[in-house]
Order: structure tokens, then C-alpha cells, then sequence
DNA sequence: ATGAAAGCGCTAACAG
DNA sequence: CTGTTAGCGCTTTCAT
């Protein structure tokens, strides 16, 4: 006989069956019912949802995965950082994603991980993800992986290459070119520039925007000070920079940074902004409280994130279609204290 | 005739029959080497790998899903924000799935949301995941869903209910209570409180942290003002708070609250630590860098996740079995420069 | 507008 | 140590 208990208990979970004999219709039927499919009178509906509830069914996402070939969920792969740009973005990413419909999966790098973003890209593929997010990767080359599935790359470089590969930018070229200018509108000759680490296309990028804007005025391009986006390592920038007395204006790659710098130049007695503007990046959520309050730019994380997704979702569900255009996520310089036009402007008879 | 081409182009992604027939053995034993079961030759599973290689093969997690009722995933439900508590606690569950061996699956619930975490926990269910975590959670009273999985719930109070649940603790009340108990060594009479919405338990452990240091010392306890773990509310605190000259110390229950604080304070003539000490909550990375450096309490998000995960695997692959002990995180006290003896002691005669 | 039948690719249970 | 058989619960395809 196999018409004996199969696996455990059996009394577990309803299933759609179930549903549907309680309903008095078909298992199929039940399964349009779930799926918003067209062709089910109102009335089937009805009782059909009425089955539904009274049983406590819920439709298993394996079944439904295996039969489909589509699981319904994109995945993302993500640096492992707490850092408040990464972080935000993922926030906005899972709030994307989930707007879309879609189940979100969780990968970190970590940095330093051997296995990287081709390990993390791997585990996507083995959980059966219909699509990926890489959120702000660093470069280690192309993913060496056969992806078929549609990925979309947010905040780094277009030449981040992968297979039916598309990005998505933060555009912070142009985030980084906006603060720059505004040290140079305010007088400054030229503007330092501490770097995140160049492994980060985030970082290039917005050395990229730093360096364009100089190019555009023509104006000397100082060696570039290369930090981990810590504000430790922003202070020990600071100790160097302050030692410089050409410097009088720094843009930082990020907020932290820029603290870790304003607190050594500080205690060097390098007032800012008296005698240094700084212009951090990200506004994070302390930045207008620090002494002084940080001028700094304000990364749109929510806009790229569902830029990105949209573009990602459409790649999954209309592979045939050509991508829709990308629009480009507003860009916001937030003017606070940390930014005045440098003494010898001020003071005009010479500095001081 | 049902041999026709079945389904979309045939010519897809290999399945372990594939690897099979060309390792020279039975599906099943293709089954076994990739579930690294006993009971398989050296020489066996080495062909089985090659062939799996050459194919490209890879598990289908949505079959092995469905035929064994278990996803190996696990669900993590998060408030959406990119505070730098939260999200280095995500970030450490994140290691820890995955150290475990499990998928991760995030939802977050938007404050305000009107689904809150029982509509998160639901679409977490509908997913279908072994287990469950809940991270940092706002009291909305219980959950109100029938939850067939092991739920833990990270930084509650053990308060929190829903079954199957248990509580690993952040064990911020004796947190609260270190950094309480430094500024009443110090000198202070008693020590005011920047509380975090009472909604998070996070916030309210801190509270009762603190209520429980004062209380051991017979200390007045002195009205608690409540923030919403922002700088600009901690700013808005600290205006209040400067007004009264009794106030000597603070300890503010995040470190973005005791950065607007100090600014508030500063702004008003009362210098930290001079007029007022203040002690913060999470060691920001940019704590030891803003004016002044800010005393701390350190969170030891990794241990906490780790432990919470520890436990929750054991829930999952030994039901029967009780929990094991937990065990308490670190705790951590960083002394900086916000924190110092009250004038009325240093000056006086009497101390040092 | 609804139903019947046939898998999706894998693991479980039991033989050998 | 290895193979056989029977599903897991759903979607697909094709009838009706």
C-alpha cells in the first residue's frame, strides 16, 4: 500500500486543494484566484477567498518557484558596511524592490572576502534569484561568473562589466563637481581633495567630479589625499593638510571624513572656515550638529534606488524590450558653516 | 504524444539527471554528493563534481525547497532605517545567517507603516522561511499571526511575545546603566536622561538602565526628556536642557542626540564637559572626532547577532530539544573627552 | 469561465 | 555504498 501516511504528520499546512474543496472548484481555479488571473467570476472569488481564510492558507512560494521557474525575489549584493551611503541605499533598495513586488535576498562582501562579489553573486544564483542589485561595489575586475539573469549596478562606473549588466548612477561625478565649484565660486583658488579609497567606484567617481571641475576653470589640481572614509583617517589627513598652508579649501568624499579633518585642522589652529572651508558628502544625520555644521552634498538614495529597480524589474519581465531611458536622480549641495570664502578675499590688503 | 518539447526551449540550465547520466550514476547519488551525504565513494563524488562542473550545474534551491519542506533561509525584519545602530545590527545578522548557512531574507517595516511587523512577519511566511528575526522592534502590542516558525526577537525586552519566540538582549539596560553609573563616579549628583522614543524597547531599556543606576545610589531621579534619536531633536533637548542650571550631566541614549546636545549646550554658554558632561550611546565612527570626543557605550552588535542566530538555528534543526543558555555580550564603556568631574567638586576645596 | 492532466527538479523512504 | 519509486504543491497546457 502506498496509500499510507506519507511524509510527517500530514495534519500540517492547507493546500490549495484544500482551498479548492472547500470552495467546490477546481485546484486550478484556486490558483487563478491567487494569481489575479483574468476569467473567475466574482462570486468563485469570493468564495474561493472565503476558503482561503477560514483555512489559513497561504500559497508555498517553493511550489509555485519550482512550477514557474521564476521565484519573484531579486537579490542584492551589498559591502557589509553600516556606513550611513551604503546603508541608506540598501534601505531604499529593499523599500524598491518590495514596491515592485518582489521578495528581497541579502548578500554582503565582505571587504577583503576572497570569494568578493563572484562569491556573493554565486549565492544569489544558487538561492534562484529573477534579478541582482550590486549596490556600490568596489572593483575587482569583471564578476567571473555566468549570470543569467539581469543585474543592475548602482553607483559604480558604466565600465563595470557583466553579463545583461545595466547601471544605474548616483551620478556623483557630478555631486562631487557641484561641491567643488562651490568652493571655487567662494573665492578659492583651488580645492583639496581627500579621497575615499580608490578601490570604491564611488570614490573615483567623485575624484572624477573633483578633478572635471578644476579642469573647467583651469585651475591647478593639488595631490589628492587618499582616506578609508573613516573619520580616523580623515584626521590624519588633517594633520597633513594642516601642515600646508596653500590649503584653503578641501572637499572630502565623505561626511566622516570631513569630521575627522575639521577636528585636525582644528587642533592644529586651522579654524574652519576661517582659515579652511571643508565640504563633506552625504549629509549624514549629524552633519548640521558638528562644529561647525558641515556644508556638505546630499546623496538622492531613494531616487537611484528605484530608478535602478525600475530599470531591473523591466529587464526581468520584458527581456525582449529594449531598456527604458534612465533619469538622472536631482542633485543638492547643503550650504552650511563649514564653507566661507577664503581671508585673503575677506581681508583684502594682503592675508590678515 | 507527450514526448514533444514540453516547456519553454528544453535547451536550459542543466538538472541533476543531467549530471548524472553523464557522471555515469543515478540522480540520486547526485543528490547525495551535493548534500554532502554519507555514503558516497571518494571516487564517485569526484566524477559527480566534474560532471556537475562541465554542465555548469547548479541546485535547484526551489525543487530541494519544495521536496524537503525547508527553504534554508531565514527572515530578518527591520525598521528601514539607516540609523547606525539598526544597521550595523542588520549588517551582523547578515554575517551570521550566512555563517549558518542560511539565506537571508530582509523586509523592513516603515514607522508608520500600518502593516508593522505582522505584515512583515507575513510576507517573511508567504516567502516561507525556516526561521525568524526580528530586529530592534517598536512595541505595537503582539503580533498578530499565526507563526509556524522560530521567531527571536533581537533587543526587546523579553516582554515581547508572539510563540515560538525567544529573546536575545542587547542588554541595554545594563548598558545604561555602565554609562550612568560613570557619570555619578564622577562626582555628579545625579545624571538627567535624553531618552529615545518610548515606542522602541531599545529606548526604553536604556531608560529603565538608567532609572535602575540612579535608584541603586538613592539618587533623585530628574524628569526625562524624550527625543526621536536625532541630532536635531537632541538639539532641540539641549535647549531646553541648558536652561536649567541643576543639569550637570547627561546621558543621551544615541550618540546623534548627545551630538545635537552638546551643540544645543554649547550654543548656550555650557561648555563640555566643563558645565555639563554628556555620555552617548553606540560609538558612532565619528564619535571620537566631533567637539568634544564623545564619551560612550559600545554595542557589540556582532556578538549579539551571532548569539541571537545561534539560537535561532538551534530552534530550527532541533525543535525537540530545549534552548541552550545565552550568553550575555560584552559591554563596553569608551571614555572620552565629554565627560568630567562637576565644577562644584573640581573647584572647591574639597576633591582632588 | 472552469477543469483535468502532466510535469517543474529535487529529496525521502526504502530496497538492495 | 548505490539505486528505485513516489511524491512535495504549484503552474502550464490544453480541453471543455
Amino acid at each position: 500500500m502506498t496509500q499510507s501516511v506519507p511524509r510527517s504528520e500530514r495534519a500540517s499546512t492547507p493546500r490549495s486543494v484544500d482551498v479548492a474543496r472547500l470552495a467546490g472548484v477546481s485546484q486550478k481555479t484556486v490558483s487563478r484566484v491567487f494569481n489575479d488571473e483574468p476569467y473567475v467570476s466574482a462570486d468563485v472569488r469570493r468564495r474561493v477567498m472565503a476558503a482561503a481564510d477560514e483555512l489559513g492558507y497561504r500559497l508555498n512560494s517553493a511550489a509555485r518557484a519550482l512550477a514557474s521557474g521564476r521565484t519573484r525575489s531579486v537579490g542584492v549584493v551589498t559591502l557589509g558596511t553600516a556606513l550611513y551611503g551604503p546603508a541608506s541605499l540598501l534601505m531604499g533598495i529593499e523599500r524598491a524592490v518590495r514596491d515592485a513586488g518582489y521578495a528581497l535576498r541579502v548578500v554582503n562582501t565582505l571587504e577583503g572576502d576572497p570569494a568578493g562579489v563572484t562569491g556573493a553573486v554565486e549565492s544569489l544564483l544558487d538561492q534562484g534569484v529573477d534579478g541582482i542589485v550590486i549596490s556600490e561595489p568596489i572593483d575587482e575586475g569583471a564578476v567571473a561568473v555566468q549570470v543569467d539573469v539581469p543585474v543592475i549596478v548602482l553607483g559604480a562606473s558604466p565600465s563595470f562589466v557583466a553579463p545583461r549588466a545595466v547601471t544605474a548612477g548616483v551620478g556623483a561625478d557630478l555631486l562631487a563637481r557641484v561641491a567643488t565649484e562651490h568652493l571655487l565660486d567662494l573665492g578659492h583658488e583651488t580645492v583639496h581633495h581627500l579621497a575615499g579609497p580608490q578601490r570604491w567606484f564611488a570614490a573615483r567617481d567623485r575624484l572624477d567630479g573633483w578633478r572635471a571641475a578644476l579642469a573647467a576653470r583651469g585651475r591647478r589640481e593639488p595631490a589628492v589625499v587618499e582616506g578609508d572614509w573613516s573619520a580616523a583617517s580623515g584626521y590624519a589627513a588633517g594633520r597633513q593638510l594642516a601642515a600646508d598652508p596653500g590649503v584653503t579649501a578641501v572637499f572630502a568624499a565623505n561626511d566622516d571624513m570631513a569630521i575627522g579633518l575639521i577636528r585636525a585642522l582644528a587642533e592644529a589652529g586651522r579654524g574652519v572656515p576661517e582659515e579652511v572651508s571643508v565640504v563633506g558628502f552625504d549629509d549624514i544625520p549629524v552633519a548640521a550638529f558638528v562644529t561647525p555644521p558641515l556644508t556638505t552634498v546630499r546623496q538622492p538614495f531613494d531616487a537611484v534606488a528605484q530608478e535602478g529597480l525600475r530599470l531591473l524589474v523591466h529587464a526581468i519581465e520584458k527581456p525582449e524590450q529594449d531598456l527604458p531611458p534612465a533619469n538622472d536622480p536631482p542633485v543638492e549641495l547643503v550650504v552650511r558653516a563649514s564653507t566661507a570664502q577664503p581671508r585673503s578675499r575677506t581681508i583684502p590688503g594682503r592675508d590678515r
